[in-house]
RNA sequence: CGGGGUGUAGCUCAGCCUGGUAGAGCGCUGCGUUUGGGACGCAGAGGCCCACAGUUCGAAUCUGUGCACCCCGACCA
């Protein structure tokens, strides 16, 4: 491509709006341009890019057995109601009306119009397994888009959807998607690690998000330093720091006037955190039938842990949680500041972390504003319905894996998912195939999601210095950048450098071609900021002495090479960049 | 959805407090000089100052109401 039919327009400063490097160096580079808020429109550059990391989707994808095929983006909305997402999806769901004033939503995923194609297609056992993916534009009307490409309203995405007889064809399954995953993360330069992620009140036994690690991005993940167990802060497991076993004493009732929170309360008595006891109340509300009535839920963990809501929700078959209203608890008898679950209520389901069944003689509310009881013990004076893990893992937390570790948290952005599905969608759109005796069985599905877009962030992300983007040979929008100096100056130059470039690409290689006439400066930097990783640059001085520079972006110095062997040098060295992911 | 911030040239921003003919740098166009790391001169083009409604003789500037975008949080099958 010649640079003087190009279209997009490097920037010297990065646009007010993007935080984050790979954001202003995609903009800079001119890779994207913002249509609105979370919507972009990808240029040249940014294009063939991204059909790179398609392309290696793709790859690996047929690779692993998948076919593709494509769905559309456009679903009537009956087939969310069907599935019972319409509601749980919320305002993320965009939604129209046709000219019949049917109603429709442009689709954020796929599971129902997946399962729905396969119920229609799939009769017998010979039609499984059989795992269909798309790369497909995907709409989620977010209520914060944010870091460019990192969280959008339009986006691209590779889903895949398994379906298989039983429970070790899905593990087939999943595990091809799961490697074939590793690989195109490898071979995009995304470094990625796989952690242990909440599956949702939606079920299944087994979910993995890949994170790309980064300060930029908006997920916490905890990792162990000794065994590597990873996992998404609302999944992680812990173990409870231990507090010395004591012999129960007597519940002694304390004046603790203005004492409403652990930390005064701590202050005030002085004890540690862990000798007290947190209470948090919540109403707990059916997502799908907004008439049901709100259950209370009163929740205890130990003063120096934190409740994970996550945990929670999941317990109570994934309803909402919102915090109780005054109003509310007062008709339970709950004093705010000095909750207890010591004569509470019998209407409120009582959920207890499990370090509290451990950790003796706490100090508690006592539901009378100004005052605690010291020596509180769970199954005395108090009983629980749920005695669960409901508490939040964080940094310097002992690893429930290993045991041994001490957990560290670090932020990522998620790349992609592998999901283990269940029965949940093939059951609600009586997706159903005859086994060989002739029964009627219900496939198990698994469902794979990879954000293209994200992929592209994340190499940018990873792959940068202050000059610009440094691109993954797999995913370059180009191989080589020809730059030519002094053009208009050198006429026999000028010929030989348009002969170089027919010559690079008919051996093969993608050249985006510097036939400006602007200074050399401009023409460098451009060259970094695009961040194509080999650069050879032709000059009068070099022509003369029958050798062009080649400069690799990613470092190292300049090698000067004969003229005739340009196009076998680049080629070899754009295998060998290559071969380095993988 | 809560909190904060910003809307002026393609980009980065001044001007606003204290109302009086729309500004700078970069970029863009033309001519000339330059040419291995964002050159220089000369001449130009480019604006509904986010929108609407007020106040005023007069509004980019003051007031109100919207809208958009960004950041933090909540949310994120």
């Amino acid at each position: 491509m010649r640079m003087t039919r190009w279209f997009g327009r490097t920037l010297r400063e990065a646009p007010a709006e993007a935080e984050t490097a790979s954001h202003q160096l995609l903009l800079r580079a001119g890779a994207i341009d913002q249509l609105m808020a979370g919507v972009y429109t990808y240029l040249p550059l940014g294009w063939r890019v991204k059909r790179k990391v398609e392309a290696i989707v793709r790859e690996e994808m047929d690779a692993a057995g998948a076919l593709e095929i494509h769905m559309p983006a456009i679903q009537p909305l009956d087939i969310w109601e069907r599935s019972g997402r319409a509601d749980a999806m919320g305002p993320v769901l965009f939604r129209l009306t046709d000219q019949r004033e049917r109603p429709l939503a442009l689709g954020p995923t796929h599971e129902e119009v997946v399962t729905q194609l396969f119920a229609s297609q799939a009769q017998s056992y010979r039609d499984v397994p059989v795992t269909l993916y798309q790369i497909q534009t995907k709409f989620r009307d977010e209520a914060r888009p944010r870091g460019g490409l990192v969280r959008v309203r339009e986006f691209t995405m590779k889903d895949a959807y398994s379906f298989d007889a039983d429970e070790a064809g899905l593990d087939a399954s999943y595990g091809a998607m799961f490697e074939a995953y590793k690989r195109i993360f490898a071979r995009c330069g995304v470094p990625t690690v796989p952690v242990e992620a909440d599956s949702g009140a939606i079920g299944g036994k087994e979910s993995r998000e890949f994170i790309y690690l980064s300060d930029t991005g908006e997920d916490t993940i905890v990792i162990c330093d000794r065994c590597g167990y990873a996992a998404n802060t609302e999944k992680a497991e812990f173990v409870r720091p231990p507090v010395p076993p004591e012999e129960p004493l007597e519940v002694e009732p304390i004046e603790t006037p203005g004492t409403t929170t652990i930390e005064a309360l701590a202050a005030f008595l002085g004890v540690p955190a862990s000798k007290t006891a947190k209470a948090v109340f919540y109403m707990a509300t059916d997502p799908h039938d907004a008439s049901a009535a709100a259950e209370p839920v009163f929740v205890v963990v130990r003063g120096d842990l934190q409740v994970n809501e996550v945990k929670l929700r999941n317990l109570l078959g994934g309803k909402d949680l919102r915090p109780m209203t005054d109003a509310e608890s007062a008709s339970y008898g709950i004093v705010p500041g000095y909750a207890s679950p010591v004569g509470i209520d019998e209407r409120v389901r009582v959920v207890v972390d499990t370090s509290i069944a451990t950790s003796p003689n706490l100090v508690a509310g006592a539901n009378v504003a100004g005052r605690h009881l010291r020596n509180v013990n769970l199954s005395r004076e108090y009983h629980a319905h749920d005695v669960i893990d409901v508490a939040l893992a964080e940094a310097g937390h002992t690893c429930a894996r290993c045991g041994e570790g001490t957990l560290g948290t670090a932020r990522g952005i998620e790349m992609g998912h592998v999901f283990r599905l269940g029965y949940i969608y093939s059951e609600a759109f009586e997706a159903r195939v005859l086994d060989e005796a002739g029964e009627q069985r219900t496939p198990i599905m698994g469902c794979y999601g990879l954000g293209v877009d994200r992929v592209i962030a994340g190499a940018v992300q990873e792959h940068y210095d202050e000059r610009g983007i440094i691109w993954p040979a797999s995913i370059a929008p180009f191989d080589v950048h020809l730059v030519a100096l002094g053009l208009g100056r050198d006429a026999e130059l000028a010929s030989d450098a348009d002969a170089l470039y027919t010559e690079l690409t008919a051996a093969g290689l993608e050249v985006l071609y510097d036939d400006r006439d602007d200074s050399p400066g401009v023409k460098f930097n451009d060259a970094d900021l695009i961040g194509v990783p080999l650069r050879v640059t032709a000059s009068s001085r070099n022509h003369k002495a029958g050798v062009v520079e080649v400069l690799r972006r990613a470092g190292g110095d300049p090698d000067l090479v004969p003229r005739a062997e340009v196009a076998s040098y680049l080629v070899a060295a754009r295998a060998e960049l290559l071969s380095a992911l993988g």
